[in-house]
Parts: C-alpha cells; sequence; structure tokens
DNA sequence: TATTGTTATACTCTATAACTATA
DNA sequence: TATAGTTATAGAGTATAACAATA
C-alpha cells in the first residue's frame, strides 16, 4: 500500500508547481525575457521552441493542452510585439503558420536559462548516478502515469 | 551539462500537471465528490484533511500559496454546501478557526481516493525496489529544489 | 459537409485596495 | 498602531458558442 507516500508525494509536487508558476522565480525569468510577458504567451514561444520550426494554431494548442481561441489571442499578442509572425499555410489554406522570431527566440532563451539554470543548480551536488536514475525513474513514471491517464480519457 | 534532459523533466511535468488539472481525471475525481466543486475548494479540504483539524483562514492560505481574499471566498461556499463550519478562534478573537465537517471529509476522501488510486495503479507493475528509490530521489529533489527556490525569494 | 481558425462572450482563479474588528 | 479577516474590484487564464473561409 502506496497510499500515504503518493499523496505526500503529490502533495509536494503541487505546491512545488505553484512556486515555480506564480512565485519569485517565474517572475526572475519573466523580467530577463525583457518584456511583461503573460504566461500562455511563455508557453507558445516555448512550444515553438521546442518544435524547431513553425507550428499551426491548432497544433500549439493541442501541445499546450487549451482550447484554440486561447491561442489565436496570444499570438496577436505576441505578433504586435514582434515575437512571432505568421503565413498562410501553403499546404492547407485554412490554417495559419505561426513561427518564432529572432526577438522571439531570444525572449525564450532568456526564460530558459533562469529556469532550468535553477533547476541544474538544485542537482549540482548530486552525483551522476543519482542524476540519471532520477531521470530514468521519473521519465518512467511519466510514461506509467500518462498511460493511466487514458482510462479516464477513453472511458470505454 | 544537464540542461537539456533538465528541460525535457520539466516540460513532462508540465504537462502532466496540465493533464492532472484540467483533465478527465480532474473531472471524474470531482465527480466522485459528488458535488460541482471548485479546484480552490477542493485545496481547501486537502488542506484541513492533512492537517488533520482546525486552521486559521491565514493558515489555509498560506499552505495554499494565495491571498487571504481568496480562502475567504471559498471558505463561505464550503460553508453554505455544509462542507466546512468556522468558530471564533478563542485565543485570538480576530481571527476564525476553520473545520471540516463529516460531509466535506467524505468529499476529500472521495476525491482523493480516484487521485491517489490513479497514481498508485500507474506505479502498480514497479518492483518494491524502484518505487523506494523513486520516493527517496524526488523527495530529495523536491528538497533541492524547494531550498534553491530561495536565492528568488530573498534576493540577497 | 467537415475542418481550421477567429470573434464574442462568460466563467474561474487570483491579486490588490479599502475597510472592520480586535490586539 | 499592527494584525486577521472581509468586501469590492480588477485582471489573467481558459472554455464555449457562433461564425468565416477553405477543404
Amino acid at each position: 500500500m502506496t497510499t500515504a507516500a503518493s499523496g505526500e508525494l503529490l502533495a509536494r509536487l503541487g505546491a512545488l508547481g505553484a512556486a515555480v508558476n506564480r512565485g519569485a522565480l517565474y517572475e526572475a525569468a519573466v523580467a530577463a525575457t525583457g518584456a511583461a510577458l503573460e504566461r500562455p504567451a511563455i508557453n507558445v514561444l516555448a512550444v515553438l521552441n521546442a518544435a524547431g520550426g513553425p507550428r499551426r494554431v491548432g497544433e500549439i494548442a493541442a501541445q499546450m493542452q487549451v482550447e484554440g481561441p486561447h491561442v489565436t489571442r496570444h499570438v496577436h499578442r505576441l505578433e504586435q510585439r514582434g515575437m512571432v509572425r505568421t503565413v498562410v499555410d501553403p499546404d492547407d489554406r485554412r490554417a495559419r503558420l505561426v513561427e518564432i522570431t529572432p526577438v522571439g527566440q531570444q525572449a525564450i532563451d532568456r526564460y530558459l536559462s533562469v529556469v532550468l539554470g535553477w533547476l541544474d543548480s538544485a542537482l549540482d551536488g548530486w552525483s551522476e548516478h543519482d542524476r540519471t536514475e532520477l531521470f530514468h525513474l521519473a521519465g518512467r513514471l511519466f510514461d506509467d502515469l500518462t498511460a493511466q491517464l487514458a482510462r479516464y480519457e477513453q472511458p470505454d
């Protein structure tokens, strides 16, 4: 019966998430971008950065696990700031391709360097073995949790 | 240089958090409570459940990492639903003590049983060794990350 | 007719400011 | 005068519905 330990794990995960998502670290990371970017805007940039190329509005929404209109709005704002540009998808003229600009790339690079710097500093005292073991087990946990989620996503 | 692996870890953590916080698992867990509880209301109940006794509004807010008025509102709603009751703190009559009722306790029990059941099912195929190792490393990671956060919380 | 995206609208989550009561 | 909490208000995050353009 792992319930007690699992509950503890979950509670600490939630607390850490709250601290990271609205705390001083987040503010420091946003400040590093040089602009007052909203969280969803940062997520749009992060998705494009990870994708390594232009993506459709719908693809970005799926990756962010939000609905389309939410992405539309933030892409608009990012466009006004010069951080992304959009072009009609030549393969399907209903769709738009969103592409990160050098300004946007610099912003997300700076944001990530603060957050990842924080994470790596925390892992600084860890042995190579423990670090590898952590990444391995965490990766496996995520895979198993995601698979388990399917139970609820498709109830039949 | 662990940055690449750290980035991967962080991205997957974020994706999993989104899935758990607004996905089908969350809806199933809320449905199990038998009431249409908002997420902050569930968090209030979870804090009281973990505390094992009455807590002040301010204490609940600190635990939830939110401001006081947010808690006040949801305590009101929970009171109307009969899930908590409040009494003036006899030691300091400015403060109110919030106490979970049997109805509220049942609701949070049912919510947690769904979420923790999901988590435990995912860990079902794991060896005892791997499970222990995961909890150990994750616990250590949280401790180190929290300590590292202090850098940003107190910039001097 | 189905799909991609946008516009309009509304609801939830959370913070800040102004205030009341007690310390 | 400082602290605990509440009330009022506003802003950010997100969803749903109605619509336009293209497939």
